[in-house]
DNA sequence: ATCTATTAATAAAT
DNA sequence: TATTTATTAATAGAT
């Protein structure tokens, strides 16, 4: 899946080697992530480089995962100590695993999930709070849009002045050549020759408005349309 | 990657959940595979289904992933002394609150606040996934109200087959009283009372249907509806 | 780090 | 559960 295909097996070149597998670590832990959240599952991921650095990934905390396969694994555990600020960490993570599951079930609540429970007045403080999310986005959208088309307007009219100076250059280097030619061959010399070097095949476009066609993501309308002068701008 | 295009959070469907975790998991396994033998590198994973089997892989041995991985972690001494312990904690403390702030940075973004740096596409999808939202959210209280208006149906057409009886008990009263007023006072006099007490002000309704009106907080265009017949129904 | 041509993964259908 | 196919996602190689 890239330009080429890559047999798996050991890759010689170190530096190859060392962007591959910062390429593909992100892949996986990626991958791990989406599949703990797509499927309940609880997930661990670790990764020792080739240099021994550690990444790691655990869709709970790794010394959970990893207790619970020593478990499955019909392995023992050990006791801990108590002291005080022992139980001061621990209420700290139990605060923030409260926070979490306190924001992710409002969260999925907005997602439009698990909504039994709710009164008609929450749905609709929740319907009211998302339209108000939709209109900012979409204001934030359209303003990109305006931005954008701003942009490409005054690229284009940069480039059509530039157009306009080098068409007047070029009228003026035309003249000079053809005041040479007169004064080498003769009378009507010049205008003989079929292709001079100088001649612009699209001069007449001067008089013709440069023609700016922007994407339009929500209405495909312009498939007909002329193609899109590019202009180097990136609509990402 | 798919004929569709999903959203990474928790698939409803238990049958495509299972599916899906079947698909990813294999494709999971064979990355960490992959990279393991493309860079070199020391490689264990953990998976526990939503039905608590376990799925792994480890390029090693696990017991040698999870040895190096404690080592690198200083959680060996950790188990021990008590100052390593406060350190696992804090760390889980830090995790658990990265977590927390990618989760609230999300939800602002739903919220339509902090949008700058997204692109269009990232706010198109935004802008899908609030709508999703605002479908379920509207379904349910479309859900709700029909609901509301079986149940109210159902307690209206009670109402009325008991005021069928009741009507029937008292012509039966009324003529009893009538038969004991000729016996006791003469032939016509209980016709000649002009309020006799056991009459209904409304006897007369039994032929026309109970009329029932439910609130519409979507349309106001009830205004001018007759006041709805309080059934005892609250609605919360 | 960023860009794309290309391969790989996979969602949905079967 | 396995296979097929249309589509999206990952990434190899270039810059």
């Amino acid at each position: 899946m890239g330009r080429g295909k890559i047999a798996i097996r050991r890759i010689d070149n170190s530096t190859s080697r060392q962007v591959t597998f910062s390429k593909r670590r992100n892949g996986l832990l990626k991958k791990a992530r989406e599949l703990s959240i797509l499927c309940d599952a609880e997930i661990g991921v670790i990764i020792f480089s080739s240099t021994s650095r550690l990444y790691d990934y655990a869709s709970t905390s790794m010394k959970a995962v990893i207790d619970r396969y020593n478990k499955q694994k019909e392995e023992h555990n050990e006791l801990l100590n108590p002291a005080a600020e022992i139980k001061f960490w621990q209420r700290e993570a139990a605060s923030l695993k409260k926070e979490l599951q306190f924001l992710q079930e409002y969260h999925r609540k907005l997602m439009g999930e698990e909504l039994s429970g709710l009164t008609t007045k929450d749905l609709q403080n929740l319907e009211s709070q998302l339209e108000m999310s939709l209109k900012g986005i979409r204001a934030r959208k359209e303003q990109i849009l305006t931005d954008e088309i701003k942009e490409l307007k005054h690229k284009g009219n940069l480039i059509y002045q530039e157009n306009l100076e080098l068409h007047k250059k070029v009228d003026i280097i035309h003249k000079e050549n053809a005041a040479l030619c007169k004064k080498v061959y003769g009378v009507a010399e010049a205008n003989i020759r079929p292709h001079p070097p100088y001649s612009l095949s699209n001069k007449y476009d001067v008089d013709i408005p440069i023609h700016l066609e922007l994407s339009q993501p929500q209405h495909q309308n312009n498939k007909v349309a002329a193609q899109p002068i590019n202009l180097g701008l990136q609509l990402k």
